[in-house]
This record gives C-alpha cells, sequence and structure tokens, in this order.
DNA sequence: TTTAGCACTCTTCGAGTTAGAGTGCTAACC
DNA sequence: GGTTAGCACTCTAACTCGAAGAGTGCTAAA
C-alpha cells in the first residue's frame, strides 16, 4: 500500500475531492471547480498551491499547461486505498443479485449470470473465470456408440459439470460392450481423481495385461482415451459486456479498443491477470498499467476470488475505464464473489 | 433479379470495372482513373458521358459534386446478379477447409469451427445457425441425484448432441430408483420424438395411474420434468470475428459500430434474417439496406443454407462491409455450407 | 460518337486568429 | 506563515481563410 505521510489533511481531502470530481464529470479539474467543490472557503490561488503540491508528488498531473489536473495511476491508487468512502450497495440491489445467484443451475449458467449482472449493473464488462480444480474428481461415465469406431463419451465431474466429446476407438464396440465397461468404471472409481484413475488402469494394463479379462482390457484402453486431455483450458473465463466499454470516451478510440477487444479474444493477458488475483482473497485491484498489459493501460480491472468448499478457486470482476466509480464497484464485486462462493458450494457437496 | 436493358454492353462493362475498382480501393473512382483501368482507349470524357447515366438509373452515386462515382445498393445487386466473375477458391483452400471441417468432433465443435473458418479466411464475420431440428429424436438419458431433490439430467438426442440441465424433483429420489427410471426411458423411448414421448406419458399416467407400478409413476414424473423446454434457442447462432469489422474504414464509427455490435448481442434481427435464408436453398446475398435491419445498414451478408439429410437445417455466412470481394466470398460459403452439411450427415446417419 | 477545353464545385489541409480556461508567480495582506 | 488578488503566460478548441487538388458538367469542335 503507498503512503504519503508528507500530506496534510487538507491535501488529502482536496485529492479526495479532486478525484471524486474527475470520476463524475471526467474532465480535468480545474482550481475554481475544486475551490467550489471543496467547500472549504479557500480561493482559488490557494487550492493552486496545494495542486502543486499533489503535482510534485506524482498524484495529479494536467494534460498540458493550461488544464486542470487529473489523477495519475498513483493517484487513484493512493485515493482507492486510504480516501475512498465506500458507498453500501442498495438493498434491492442486493436482492436482486441474491435472487439471480441463489437459481438453481448447472455451474455453467450461474457463472454465466455472474457476468452478464457484473456488466449490467456497473454499464462495464463482466468477467467470471471457471472454477480451478486440482483435484477433477470422476463422477459418472457414459460411452454411446456412433457410426463405426466413433464413441460419444459423456463424463460428469464431482462438480457436477458435464463434459462431452468424440473419441476414435481402436475397434468397433458394441452398445453391450460399452456398458459394460462403463460400469466397471462407474462402480469401481467414483469420487476418485481423474489423473489417478487414468495412471492407475494404464499400470493395470502393463502389469497384468494377460491375466485381465478381456472387458476390462476394453475398458482401460477407452477410458484412457476418454479421460486424456480434457478442453476446459479453452474456455477459461465468461465475458460480458464487452461492448459496453465503446460508451467510454477515454477507450472510444478505435486503435485501443481493437487492440483491448483482441485481448480479450486471445484471453492469454486476462487469465494470467485473473489468475494473479486468486493467489490472494479479497478485493484486488490492478489501476491502468498496473496490470503490466499493454492492451489494458486505460482500464481498471477490479476482482475478487471466490471461495468454494474453503479453496479459492476463481476469480471474478469488473473491467471499465480507470475513471470508474470504484465506491460503487469495490462492493458490488465483493459481494458477487461471495454469492457466486456459497451458490458453488451448495452444489458441489456430495456425491450422494 | 434486377435488370437494366436499357445498359449498353460497354456501360455494364463499366460498371462493372468500376465496381471492382471501388472494392479493391474503397475510393470513389473518377473518370480517369476508370478510363485507364477499364482499359478502352476512352476519353475521361467519353467516360463521364457513361457514368452519368449510371448515375441516373441509379447504380452509381457521388458522396458530393466533385468526387468519384461507387455503387450504390441497385449498383453492388446488378453487379453481383449479372456481371459478377467468381473467382474459383484456390486448391489448397479447399483442402484446408476440408480438412478442418472433417474432423470427427460434436456437432457444437463443428460449427463453432465452420464460423471461425468464414471469419479468418474473409477477415471478416462469421455465423453459423445451429441446425434447426423439428423433429428431436430421444436417444439417451441419464439421472444423477444431487443434493437433496436436485436432480442432473443428462439427455443425448438423435443428433448426438448432449444436454444438461438440474430439474427440482417433487421428492427425493435414491441412485437406484433414478437408475430405473432412466433404463425404463432408454429401453422404451430410443429414438421417438422427444414431444412424442412427454405426452405419451403424460396420457398413460393420468388414464392408468393405478395400474401402473411405482416406478413407471417415478418415471413418467421425472421425465416430464427432464424433457420440458429446452433451452436450445439461447444460442442460435455462433458469431465469430465480429472484432475483424472493426478494421474496415465504412464501419470505423463508434455509434455504427455499438449498434452494429448490440445487434450482434440482443441477436434476433440476425436470427430472422438467418431465417430467412432456411427457406431458400443456395447462396442468398443481402446488400446494406437490403436486410431491413437498420444496424446492418452498412453491411452485406453473403449466406448459404446447409442441406442435412436433404433436408435444409440450417444457414451459415459472413457479414462484413458492402465492399466486400464477392466474388471470392460467394465461392467460399457455398463450399463451407455444403461441407458442413456433409459433416453432420455423417454424425447424424445411425441410432445404431 | 468522341473528345479537348474550361469553368465550376467541393474537399482537404495548413496557417492564422481569437476566445477561453487555467496556470504559476509575485507581491501584498492578515 | 498561510492566504489571496492580480497579472502575464500558455495551451487548446474552434473558426476562418486561402490554396491545392480532384473531379464534374457543359460546350463546341473533330
Amino acid at each position: 500500500m503507498t503512503n504519503f505521510p508528507q500530506l496534510s489533511e487538507r491535501a488529502q481531502y482536496l485529492l479526495k475531492v479532486l478525484v471524486e470530481r474527475y470520476i463524475t464529470e471526467g474532465q480535468p479539474v480545474g482550481s475554481r471547480a475544486l475551490a467550489r467543490d471543496a467547500g472549504l472557503n479557500l480561493s482559488p490561488a490557494t487550492i493552486r498551491n496545494v495542486m502543486a503540491d499533489l503535482e510534485e508528488l506524482g498524484l495529479i498531473a494536467a494534460p498540458h499547461t493550461s488544464a486542470g489536473r487529473m489523477p495519475t495511476v498513483t493517484g487513484y491508487r493512493f485515493f482507492i486505498d486510504t480516501l475512498l468512502t465506500i458507498r453500501p450497495l442498495q438493498q434491492d440491489l442486493i436482492q436482486h443479485l441474491q435472487h439471480d445467484l441463489d437459481v438453481q443451475d448447472t455451474p455453467a449458467d450461474l457463472l454465466e449470470t455472474a457476468s452478464r449482472l457484473l456488466s449490467e449493473v456497473t454499464h462495464m464488462a463482466g468477467v467470471v473465470t471457471l472454477p480451478r480444480r486440482e483435484a477433477v474428481l470422476f463422477r459418472h461415465i457414459e460411452f454411446l456408440p456412433l457410426s463405426e469406431k466413433r464413441i460419444l463419451v459423456i463424463l460428469v465431474t464431482g462438480q457436477h459439470e458435464v463434459q462431452n466429446k468424440i473419441i476414435q476407438s481402436p475397434r468397433q464396440f458394441s452398445t453391450a460392450e460399452l456398458q459394460v465397461a462403463a460400469n466397471f468404471l462407474n462402480a469401481n472409481f467414483a469420487g476418485k481423481e481423474l489423473e489417478t484413475i487414468r495412471e492407475s488402469l494404464m499400470n493395470d494394463l502393463l502389469e497384468a495385461r494377460d491375466r485381465l479379462s478381456n472387458e476390462l482390457v476394453d475398458a482401460a484402453a477407452i477410458a484412457d482415451l476418454a479421460l486424456r486431455e480434457r478442453n476446459q483450458q479453452l474456455k477459461p473465463f465468461v465475458l460480458t459486456g464487452e461492448i459496453n466499454l465503446m460508451d467510454f470516451s477515454e477507450l472510444a478510440n478505435m486503435e485501443r479498443l481493437r487492440s483491448l477487444f483482441e485481448a480479450f479474444r486471445q484471453k492469454e493477458d486476462l487469465v494470467q491477470l485473473l489468475g494473479r488475483c486468486i493467489d490472494t482473497p479479497g478485493v484486488k485491484i490492478f489501476i491502468g498499467e498496473e496490470s503490466g498489459h499493454r492492451a489494458l493501460d486505460q482500464c481498471s480491472l477490479v476482482t475478487a476470488s471466490y471461495v468454494v468448499n474453503d479453496r479459492v478457486v476463481g476469480a471474478l470482476g469488473v473491467i471499465g475505464p480507470t475513471r470508474m466509480e470504484y465506491e460503487r464497484v469495490i462492493p458490488l464485486v465483493d459481494l458477487t464473489a461471495k454469492l457466486v462462493g456459497a451458490a458453488l458450494n451448495q452444489k458441489s457437496l456430495t456425491l450422494s
């Protein structure tokens, strides 16, 4: 956390007023306007002296000589860390969130809803990572024969997530054979970790191929294909409301916007950034260049990690211009993360 | 099809050259440039006379007095309908498409790939509707108990599509009970139409409640919930590469772009438009305002319907600025539609 | 029918001007 | 010492102006 002990109470207060005004107006704030807003009965000249100090410290800056001042990244940082007065969420908004995030639905739908809510409430972009699962527990598997050697695999994990893919089997299997294989896997491995299952199957296969029943060999072969490389990471997060960002004048520049959207499409930068949030619990904020990603230079990212079964497994947040109403966004992101965590908690309780 | 019999061969040829040049250059075409491009050994003055005629007929227009001419919607229409020389696709591109669209994958992934290919090859936006299924055939169902009265339903249809949702059952069921219910449904209804199954179950239930086994009553109750209202229509098409559209100067306008992207998000306009394509087989083109949707005013849409089992079930295409290389895009869309149809055909052959 | 010639129109771009906003500095004030 | 009025200064935004360039339409001649 940055600190500026050399700043007087008054200077801090004036910085706060300046940032607040800049956030609502979007225009550099001049000394006259600030004098009026502050309500301290000080003349613009006095204010100017203070502003010069603040500029000296790198907290505010002027786009050019004869314009007012606007907060720098450091200025925002200090504002958020020590000056911000969080506005509690309105009661009806809280209820709205609780209602929408409590519906009994698949995890995928829940995250989609969360992302949509974040973007709708803030008029910015909402993002939610899929929960991380170091331990993906096997719950249930189903094989359906398609034409020739193709098999439709349906895999249900302990988190009630359903994945399906088509595999090419080495030879054609009958419905009955596949049923036997699925039954075997379901009966013996429910609740075990996915990778462990594969390994153990492969070991059995190598060690004792001769002594095993044909069914078992088949089951192992298919299971190996079915459990190999899951495609989870292709869609690492849900992003909603990107186009809201077109409405902000500070982003309304084709090149900038293009590279921002390109970053959203490529996903890597955001994944990396959201990954950093998962390490630390609570709300985390990246202002402008703090993110370290060019495309996000003009943006801020307010995130919070969400917790399922006492483990931080994902992060969600809001992406918008640096000039955003942090005092509203922060509690919103915070609450949403808690609600998402709670909703997912309910879901992953049992293997009944 | 529009026709202009009053146009001389020469005038038509000049129109063609003009449109082609406008498409590649993006600038209004003047008489001097057109004279050079046409290679007819005519002076600019002569060309000007012809251009005046073309303007009279509403085929070209000038943005202002002293600029060159550019095609109107009518001009593009006439160009496409009667002047266009289709450029055959390059052999390696054809192979690329065949390869990528032939991979054995789930239908959802196939459509995703098709959309991506369309956008990547054209540097515009690609769109693919999900196949329409009047008759959704039941193939297989699976019930997994979650906490309390919640049940995870996995439904596989005849088209190898996997849907999953969570339902609230009237009372708690054991794994075994659910297994019995699923077995009953799988054994008796595979290959039947989804709605028919629901109706028949409900009828049985009403007519002969007393005489039926408890298992059957339970199975019917759960199946009713499980088969009710599928959420297919929430995602009616796959759209890719929208951000490519930001690179076109004629669309590089915040308001325009914003409303275009908004239309993409709301989906209705596009659904309606693509729906119109499903009625007629073959390639269909909407130029600018022809689409009848404000947001698409500056865009053209080149679509083709795709056919599975001799039935037109979907459409796909490319969205870009009216100024696009139709002679390349048309055969691309055409071929892609055929390949998608063929790939889906293979998949939905059997219930084995 | 084609073409050269020419007057005309319209856009684009840079230069020049002005009005306004806001600053920094200085000197006076409490 | 903190505060303030006054003032010169700077920079932007918006406007005008003029010149250059592109392209047209019309006319009259080939």
